[in-house]
DNA sequence: AGGCGTCATACCTCTGCGGTATCGGGAGGG
DNA sequence: CCCTCCCGATACCGCAGAGGTATGACGCCT
């Protein structure tokens, strides 16, 4: 099976519609029908059920595309694994990429930047800031090397992790609600709330759970429309750094603990890397 | 980057012999050059050193051997795990392939698989038996979908792992040696035997360690050097069960435990692995 | 019944992959 | 010091296969 084989049934598998995959991937439909006939026929196994409007996958297409998703991810981050340790022009090229949700964690990320940079033999670290939801496929297809997750919301699955530190959380509402001037609450109260509905932000698989609510993608959208009044969200009370004037916090005494945590590709082997988790660890 | 690219480079970076890598392909030298050279066009990255005698790998050229291992694995796993997929004929087919090493857990295995067969809707379950070290890269790349592991001989790195149970070591000698008839040891006791040297099998990537003593890959050589009087070796105590009469177990107190653990590969979503595990966890 | 939307088929073109023959350069032996 | 061997690179050729256009087949909705 080649990747572009793979790539093609996987435009097909999102689109479930021949026509519009092929336009996604920049050529004619039928080409691609023929693409996706051959690979079927090479795998000995029927992908698609062909109905009159568009198509549906079948059980073994509902396999290839999460295990192919996967592999892909992975030939991509072969690649650029392989082109970011090319020798480079003799002035400085990052060593290692980290990413983490832009917003979360940030004192414990200058910590960890600033510690590592102090190391002896430290290499050039590129920090990506990326929305909610979007470090573990960021690391899984290579345009990252490392990345800060936060349990329960990132899972960690697949990757190696050093649990970092662990925190409780905080409600966010905005300036003036009623129970703003609390001094801390019970989830019991949250979930009593009526008036602004929680924020929703995407789960691992990128799709935002069901309710009312606005769908929010990152901390800067979160936090304004918790100032709006549009929104409430729980947060790890390490954002409280960042908070604006209009948005006030309350600590949720029995809220599920936050963890936050350095996760890694399994085979990756590369010195900067090993450093750079050691340093974090022993923060 | 396709997969046949990557195919081709391991190859070369397997052999560092372009020639014999061609041969082992099944094709000419002169278009598996060519095919290296595209790749490093494509890249932009030099992977090769082409030295008077062979090739060598440059740092990139070693980074994508190992993320390109994985990637590929990756993507044979897809393949396979497609193919398995397909409604079958009528008559029975595995839905789930296990795989543990030939000798190991075979107690824990015969309950596990006598408990899920018992369930209300389980699949058939297909068992391998591997050697040594080898049931994580046949996880891998789709050869199984769950595999037994035994910390800390198997990492379980990469992989979602659930504890089934955890027991002590026994030192395994051949009868008559002077130790067989202690009740129990220490490591320190097992350190200092002079005559048959331990032996030695592979880790997680297929070499063997350094030292003196014979290379073994299965529990049946193992077992067989043992009572010749050529090896001896250390083994959770469940193998007690299946013990020749002429090789002779003693615990050793204070050995490091083992740990089984079911290990399945983190994006598997089918219900009949799902329920292997939960029967494996409950046992 | 007719039209539309969607996937499949027919047929053509051309890229690019693999094969054979040969060149070039470095290492080792006489 | 030169000759020879070994190994990778280059030149050139033929063909499989990937993609394009035009058109057919089929189900659904009006």
């Amino acid at each position: 099976m080649e990747t572009r084989e793979l790539r093609y049934f996987l435009a097909v598998a999102e689109e479930l519609h021949i026509g519009r995959a092929a336009q996604r991937l920049g050529m004619a439909q039928p080409p691609l029908s023929r693409a996706i006939q051959r690979l079927e026929r090479r795998l000995g196994v029927t992908l698609l059920e062909r109905t009159g409007r568009g198509v549906q996958l079948t059980d073994a297409g509902a396999v290839l595309r999460d295990e192919g998703r996967a592999a892909l991810d992975a030939v991509h981050a072969a690649e650029r694994r392989t082109r970011r340790a090319a020798p480079a022009p003799v002035t400085s090229r990052p060593a290692v990429v980290l990413v983490t949700k832009a917003g979360a964690s940030s004192e414990l990320l200058a910590k960890l930047l600033e510690a590592y940079a102090a190391e002896p033999d430290s290499a050039e670290v590129e920090v990506l800031l990326c929305g909610i939801g979007e470090q573990e496929s960021m690391l899984r297809d290579g345009q990252a090397d490392v990345a800060l997750l936060h349990r329960p919301f990132d899972s960690g699955v697949g990757f190696d992790t050093e649990d970092l530190r662990s925190e409780g959380q905080m409600l966010l509402l905005p300036a003036g609600h009623p129970l703003s001037s609390c001094e801390s609450l019970r989830t019991a109260d949250v979930d009593a709330i009526a008036d602004p509905p929680p924020a929703r932000w995407p789960t691992a698989v990128g799709h935002y759970p069901e309710g009312p609510g606005p769908q929010v993608r990152d901390l800067t959208q979160l936090l304004q429309l918790v100032a709006l009044g549009r929104a409430w969200t729980m947060l790890p009370e390490s954002v409280r750094a960042d908070l604006r004037s209009d948005v006030v916090g309350v600590p949720v005494v029995d809220a599920p603990t936050v963890t936050t945590m350095i996760a890694w590709p399994p085979q990756s082997r590369s010195r900067a890397l090993a450093a750079l988790v050691r340093v974090a660890t022993a923060l």
